[in-house]
DNA sequence: GAATGTTTTTACAGATTGGTAAAATTTTTC
DNA sequence: GAAAAATTTTACCAATCTGTAAAAACATTC
């Protein structure tokens, strides 16, 4: 029985929500949090109860076990980044490299610095995969990834060969999770303040910087010879 | 007595090390390593001890708590770091910016494959700076950052304004951070064996294909316009 | 309204954790 | 070689952890 209540995640035949799904969404939103604060392990069922308002034991009535929380957790957490990307993306190809660029990021930038959680998952549990204790749910990070890859590649006309386009995605994106997903460590090292706009300033003429050349060279292979 | 047992780390007038300072160095060693493999709350003190081969009390009587641990190894392993990383950059200001940068490459390369624990404890415990149980030894973190920059900008001749130098640092150091700290998940991205020659070559091609270009500008400022 | 199903709360359990104290053992000092 | 110091081992502890089971409470169905 229990076991059913796990797997049934389609709610799109439910007129209104029953105070179990009420329950199970204040329990996905506060680990939402506490798993975007601290690596899984350091991110206890207490913390996340006390977040949710709830007894610590509904966190396995409604999901099972830490693990499968964390699993749905990114699942739907990934599947949101994912199709707030996709709205980042729009009219980017129509501008040259580097305004599309900074355009791309001012939206990016908008919508991680209101949801950080993506990039602090990523950021506190990446190291995490490949460890003989790794949980399924991490699994969710490389594909991610990828899965951000290929939603730029098919919006965003680059001319260059795919391994290119892969490096310079993966860095870009590394960049990202680190300075979005360990804000107090980078701004300390600047002198920033990590929630300030300048601090937000310096990662968008950081990335500027470094990816509008190399992004204006994939999109015009050769007429900046 | 513990205490000042725990306070007594310069060893340079002791003829040959007694047992006492044997069992500290073979604890320093393994919990070297294990914080390089899990963030500190997951790098139990059992975990440290069974690496070390002692008894798990060992580590209070020699070390007083985790956390000291922990900052014990921070500042010894920042330290190799930092001498070494002065042995990187030894001719590197009379190549050409690209060949300069292509030799520091494979010498940081060499050290940080052989000696991954730097980047993977500054990449597993980055992200809890700032957080409410931070524990001291995280400070060593940001430091570490600002000690390595010092360096490279006495050693290299950089004529770009300081802001630009920084950024320039913190983005190579953050991709290396990002690419070594965290190589099964990123290799897993790229479809590479992480412990293989094709992912470090490409760690070295995606550094150079970013920063060269900048490094250029900032070695020679007005010769590239 | 009774029976059934769902949700919540309470109690429990084994395992693990960091740390402490005392006993045992080893080493050093005189 | 006895005493003192250092080191190691053993035993213990309170706290925390994830997870389970049962009881209680609530909601739904017929």
């Amino acid at each position: 029985m229990r076991s059913n209540r796990v797997q049934n995640s389609s709610r799109n035949d439910l007129p209104e929500e029953g105070k179990g799904e009420k329950a199970r969404e204040r329990i996905l939103a506060a680990a939402r949090q506490v798993f975007a604060q601290y690596p899984f392990k350091a991110a206890s069922t207490r913390l996340i109860a006390e977040a949710a308002g709830i007894e610590r034991p509904l966190i396995h009535y409604y999901f099972g076990s830490k693990a499968k929380l964390f699993e749905a957790v990114a699942r739907d957490l990934f599947e949101e980044f994912n199709q707030a990307h996709l709205s980042f993306l729009q009219g980017v190809e129509r501008l040259p490299p580097r305004e599309g660029l900074s355009l791309y990021l001012d939206r990016l930038l908008d919508y991680t610095l209101r949801h950080p959680e993506p990039m602090r998952i990523i950021l506190v549990n990446m190291a995490q995969i490949g460890n003989l204790d790794e949980i399924p749910g991490y699994q969710y990070i490389p594909l991610h990834l990828e899965e951000i890859r290929h939603i730029l590649e098919n919006k965003v006309p680059l001319q260059g060969p795919p391994s290119e386009i892969q490096m310079f995605f993966l860095c870009f994106n590394n960049l990202m999770i680190s300075f979005l997903g360990a804000k107090s460590c980078q701004a300390q090292v600047l002198g920033l303040d990590p929630e300030g706009p300048e601090y937000r300033q310096w990662i968008k003429d950081a990335l500027l910087t470094l990816f509008a050349p190399w992004l204006a060279r994939l999109i015009f292979p050769d007429s900046n010879r």
